[in-house]
DNA sequence: AGCTGCATGTAACCTGTTACATGATTAT
DNA sequence: ATAATCATGTAACAGGTTACATGCAGCT
C-alpha cells in the first residue's frame, strides 16, 4: 500500500467518512483527488482494510460510509512506527523566485506581494479553525491519546510555517527596494 | 512544458550544467531524477530552448554542457509572469503525526525526535551554504539582478522554515510530556 | 573486493491530474 | 440562469520513481 492508503486508515480511524469528505479532510496531511481516493478506497475494501455501509439519502446522492477495521488498525500502527521517507516540496514559486534574474523589479515585487496575499488568506483561516479547536475541547483535550491531538498540532504547524513564510516575504521586499536602480525599466 | 522544464531553463540560465549537475542543482527548487532530467534535455535541446557541447574528459565520462538560448530566455521570461499553481507538501512525517493515536508516548516521541535530528542536520548544511554565498559576494551582492540573488534568498527561506519546524517540534515534545499517565505503556 | 562519484541513457512501473459521465438540490 | 455542493465512478494522460545497463577512477 502507499502513503495516500496510510492517510486514508488514519483518517477513517478518527472518524468514518465517504470517500467525498475525505477528500476534503485528506487535504491537511496527504492531498487526492477524489477519482485517486474511490478506486483506492474499492482496493482497501477488498483487502479487508476497511469496510463501508451504505447510506440511502433523501435529496442528496446515496454515499458509502466507511471505516476501518482491526486489520486495517494493525497495518496502520506497524506502519507509523517506521522511518518516513523525506519530504518532497513543489511549488512553482520557488522556480520563479529563482528566476527573477530574467525579469524586472516590478514583477518581482508582485510575484512577492502575491504570495503575501495568498498566505494571509490561509492563515486568517487556519487562525479561526484553531480557535474553533480549543473552544470546542479546552487545552487540556490535545494530550497524545485524543483523535483530536494530530489535527490540532498540524494545524498549529501550518500556521507557524506560513507565519515564517510571510516574514521571509517581507524580508525579500525589502531587498527588492533597496535595489538601486532598475536598469530595464 | 512542465515545471521541471522551467526550473532547468532557470538553473541553465545562471550557469551552464550537465544533466548530471542539474540533478544535484534543481533540489532546492523542484528536485528530480536524472531518469526525468536526461530525456527532457533532449526534449527541449529539439525545441530549440537549450543547446550543448560535448566535453570530452580523462577519467570520467564524457559529458554535455547545456546552455539556455534566446528563445529558452524568451520563453522562461513569459512563464515568469504567470500565476504560479498552488503548492503542494508530500511528507509521510505529517500523516504519522497525524496517526499518533494508534501509537503510544514513546513511539510518538522517538517519531518527533528523529524529525529533531533530521531538521539539525539539514539546517547546518544549510547555515554553512548561506554563509559561503555571503563570503563570496557580500552584502551588496544579492540585489535582485545578479543571478546569485533567488539561490540566496531560497536557501534563506528554507533556514527559516527548518528553524520554525524545529520550534514546533519541540512544543509537541512538551506537549506529550504533559500526558498524565500513558495508559498503554 | 566492494563502494562512491562521475556521466548518460532507457524501460517498467507507480502516482497523481484532468477530463468524461451523471444528476438532484440549493445558493447567488 | 449559473455555479456550487453532494456523491460516485472510469479513462486517458502526465509526472515521477525504481530498476536495468555500462564503465572507469579513486578510496577504504
Amino acid at each position: 500500500m502507499n502513503s495516500l492508503g496510510y492517510a486514508i486508515l488514519s483518517a477513517l480511524g478518527r472518524k468514518p467518512c465517504s470517500g467525498y469528505e475525505l477528500a476534503d479532510y485528506l487535504d491537511t496531511v496527504w492531498p487526492a483527488k477524489h477519482s485517486q481516493i474511490y478506486p483506492l478506497l474499492t482496493k482497501m475494501e477488498k483487502k479487508g482494510l476497511v469496510y463501508y455501509e451504505h447510506v440511502e439519502q433523501v435529496g442528496k446522492p446515496d454515499k458509502k460510509i466507511f471505516s476501518i477495521t482491526d486489520k486495517g488498525r494493525d497495518v496502520l500502527e506497524k506502519w507509523v512506527l517506521t522511518t518516513p521517507t523525506d519530504p518532497t516540496v513543489r511549488d512553482e514559486f520557488l522556480i520563479k523566485i529563482y528566476s527573477v534574474w530574467v525579469s524586472d523589479k516590478e514583477s518581482a515585487k508582485r510575484l512577492v506581494q502575491d504570495r503575501i496575499f495568498k498566505l494571509q488568506k490561509k492563515m486568517t483561516f487556519r487562525e479561526k479553525n484553531i480557535a474553533e479547536m480549543e473552544k470546542k475541547y479546552g487545552q487540556n483535550g490535545f494530550d497524545i491519546m485524543s483523535k483530536h491531538f494530530g489535527r490540532y498540532v498540524l494545524f498549529n504547524r501550518k500556521l507557524k510555517l506560513e507565519k515564517e513564510e510571510m516574514s521571509w516575504c517581507k524580508w525579500v521586499l525589502g531587498l527588492i527596494d533597496k535595489t538601486k536602480l532598475d536598469i530595464l525599466s
